[in-house]
DNA sequence: ATGAAAGCGCTAACAT
DNA sequence: ATGTTAGCGCTTTCAT
């Protein structure tokens, strides 16, 4: 019966405070335009009745829900959490909302969700976006959207130098003797996938070693056992996946398979376990600040949408973060991993 | 410039189906009661159009969001993002959106943040809340509440057999000739660790053995490692650990302490790693459904909005689902695992 | 079965 | 600096 949520009206509060609603509204919104002791008499009375504003009127009074979206290819990557732990944890300290979308890495229920989203929120983080370009300008129109891990022309992005974790990846490899390295691919779609291995051919020409791909293949545990068969049987002696998950199918599966001779394979992925080498199975972990970069999604997604300047800036650390709207020429988008 | 979202209304559509704005919105809340042929008309039209409903005017004049919240300790915790996955696709393919919280552990700010949330939703999920008994009653008038992996008199939950688990665990321990095992605490708010000390204590009396606990301890990777020593230090030949993070920690202080006894030491973690003996590193996994208690937490808390009869329904496995009002001996509440 | 009209709680011109 | 007035887009009596 009683609807015990929101019992309380700005009218109330103005009724309290005896100023007209709009004053109240003000007290709110602007309070920097009300005077100062209406003000603090108005938030007195709401403080007293424990008013709250009612957050559906002010979404259809003003277009803007309060709400933003953060999509993630798949919540069970434990790469994404951490970056979603990050984002909400921003989220709510700026007194915004989240909601989630997992798209079960499909780029076609990626893009139906993100337009279902579009309608309530403000604004959208897609993390390591899988979509196809042509659906992510038709989105343009619907909401504002900010990129993680995913570089797309003109588009506001906080990116995890792909690029340089490959480098330092492969130059550490190759230090340890390694002229036949395999890198297990992930998703056709995935932006840091493409990048990685540009990164990897790029290290071909600094050093006399093989480079032999596999997949695309799932960013999953079950197919990294399946790439670390694939990797063994080329006569590779160092196995560089795709993620995590997948490094630790690799592993896994070495393990079952008893390949344990000292320095004869290692293995890389990309998470947290950015070195891991089988023999020394204390995992020297060059672990990317995911939570930071969640934080910076939102940071991003947040200065957009307050149509402040968006100013390109740097964080600490390998995070790039850029704003919609800055040329930036190559040289300044290789920042180099430390 | 161009509000793109949901520009096109309800009158839009009105006009367009030659209908008052009244019967669209009949067409969409209560198509049983609209004439076939109208309601076809109506429906094209908003085809056509592309028209959808404005969630925000929607709520304003019904009270009800739509949303519901799913509130966990820590998204960093392995254990829960799989819930969360699960109950985020099944809310989705009900209609209804998640908001995410994390509560980092605080008991306090649990509480805070689901006040807050209730505001936006029609209905939370609580998963291994910690939340305090007083604080747990005074939401009740907020917000509806549905537990996973928690048990409070009197309230809807989902969960996940606890106890039947840790006697699993125990006497897997014992009949591999343990006779000192080591429990690791979690939190002291938790449930679910209160069942498993409840259940590891009364195994005492089937069998010979020494149950030593050590804690509370924070449900992560370095208290396992803190724990592995306490445990050792104690002289018990098999830990259980309060949940998987903790195992690993456990698993990787042994071996850096080289504790490679063949059967010496047994670890036992209770999310996916049921069963982890440490000289068997193929992990026997009871993988609890966690995806499934999901979506079954979704399914009772929508149970509840829609004011069915939330009917007493226990689901496939370990999972006990269980309405709000039923009144249940604990004979009924106690499902053997599997 | 459908339409007319009031109102959900808030914000934003437009006065003053 | 504050009050008045119209809506925002939908649902829901109440008529018909």
């Amino acid at each position: 019966m009683v609807h015990n949520s929101s019992r309380i009206t700005i009218h109330d509060v103005a009724r309290a405070a005896r100023v007209s609603s709009s004053t109240v509204s003000r007290a709110y919104t602007t309070p920097e335009i009300v005077n100062g002791s209406t003000l603090s008499r108005v938030l007195e009375a709401a403080r007293r009745l424990g008013y709250e504003p009612n957050r559906a009127a002010r979404a259809l009074a003003t277009g803007r829900t309060g709400n933003i979206g953060v999509v993630v290819p798949d919540l069970t990557n434990p790469f994404f959490p951490a970056i979603l732990k990050g984002a909400q944890a921003r989220a709510r300290q700026m007194g915004w909302s989240v909601f989630l979308a997992d798209t079960e890495e499909d780029p076609e229920s990626e893009y139906e969700l993100v337009l279902g989203l579009a309608k309530q929120v403000d604004g959208v983080v897609l993390c390591s976006s899988r979509m196809a370009a042509h659906h992510i300008r038709s989105l343009w129109g619907s909401t504002r959207v900010v990129f993680l891990n995913r570089e797309v022309a003109g588009a506001p992005a906080v990116i995890m130098d792909a690029a340089g974790g490959a480098q330092q990846a492969a130059d550490h490899l190759i230090a340890l003797g390694h002229r036949r390295i395999a890198y297990l691919r992930g998703p056709s779609a995935s932006w840091s996938d493409r990048e990685r291995r540009r990164s990897l051919r790029a290290s071909i020409r600094r050093a006399r070693v093989e480079i032999v791909e596999f997949g695309p293949l799932a960013p999953s545990f079950e197919a990294g056992i399946q790439g670390a068969d694939l990797a063994l049987a080329s006569g590779a002696s160092a196995i560089v996946a795709f993620n995590d998950l997948m490094a630790l199918g690799v592993l896994s599966r070495l393990h079952d398979r008893k390949v344990v001779v000292p320095d004869d394979v290692s293995v890389v992925g990309f998470d947290d376990i950015a070195m891991a080498v089988m023999t020394t199975p204390s995992l020297t972990s060059v672990s990317v600040p995911k939570e930071e970069a969640g934080r910076s999604a939102i940071d991003l997604l947040l200065a957009t949408l307050l149509d402040e300047p968006a100013a390109n800036k740097r964080l600490p650390g390998q995070l790039i973060v850029r704003g919609s709207t800055g040329s930036h020429d190559s040289s300044e988008n290789q920042v180099s991993r430390r």
